[in-house]
DNA sequence: TCATACTGTAGGGACTACCTACAATTGTGC
DNA sequence: GCACAATTGTAGGTAGTCCCTACAGTATGA
């Protein structure tokens, strides 16, 4: 029984990001489930295959997550051997990340969950509508048009 | 130290709704704080005003919330005077929910709030921008144009 | 009457966001 | 060289969300 929500709510763009965001959490989650994979890890992997051998906290800057909550997805993902934690001979508080090959193993496995789920989130627009809420988010993100 | 995301992330329309959305919430939220309101009271308190006396299972089925979840928000809702919640004398099982006089002033308010926030959100897009992305965004959600 | 379904409530588990504290390490001013 | 501050990773706590199960009270239909 899925009724109707109120009006009042869907004037507001935050709620309906919101939503849009959860639902296609959850479908990617599902697709992911058994893989021992979390969103979040691939975030967090896609940062260090980005960007290089990487220090935690830089990571976590990045990406706009505290760098003690880093510190457990970092955990689960060394486990798996998706990323490579090693001391900075440089500078020995840091740890250094590095992405194994199991890492874009995994990175490339969601990127095809998250383009398949985006079709379906998306699929009450047009693709010329698609692209142009895609625009419109990383404008109002504050990144320069692609 | 705001440093850049990464590009492979900025891809996705989930990942920016996401952030965009936790940006808004995080900024009404600190406007409502001292106000004992959080978002999801207003959300349900939107959802009493709008559709009438309403039994609790309709609340959560509209929000897609579920019931259980609702009972700590009702919990708070009534202890501030803003919802009422009584036996529904028809049917036994359930509590009928109405919007008191407090409860219509706090919706006020949040409105107040989450206008500005949009605002500032969305202060990168012109208001033809904004408009479009709302449009775009609904219909994505599965609603009919307004 | 008996079985079934619905409603509100209690509680738990997993996850996220945010915060503090702390030990190890580095850099700075003297 | 040395006291002091800053940085980094880690541990832990709190609050909130989302999802699930269990249960007692109530209604409904065979």
């Amino acid at each position: 029984m899925t009724d109707r929500r109120p009006r009042a709510l869907l004037r507001w763009p935050t709620y309906l990001m919101g939503n849009l965001h959860r639902s296609g959490v959850a479908r990617i989650d599902e697709a992911l489930a058994g893989s021992g994979l979390a969103l979040r890890d691939y975030y967090v992997l896609v940062c260090v295959g980005e960007f290089g051998p990487l220090a935690q906290q830089r990571v976590a800057d990045r990406l706009g997550l505290d760098r003690s909550d880093l510190v457990k997805v970092l955990d689960r993902l060394e486990a798996a051997g998706r990323v490579r934690r090693e001391r900075d001979t440089e500078d020995r508080r840091r740890h250094v990340l590095t992405l194994t090959e199991a890492g874009r193993a995994a990175v490339a496995q969601v990127d095809e969950v998250s383009a398949a789920v985006t079709g379906e989130l998306l699929s009450e627009l047009s693709l010329d509508e698609q692209e142009t809420l895609h625009r419109l988010l990383l404008k109002a993100f504050g990144e320069p048009p692609a």
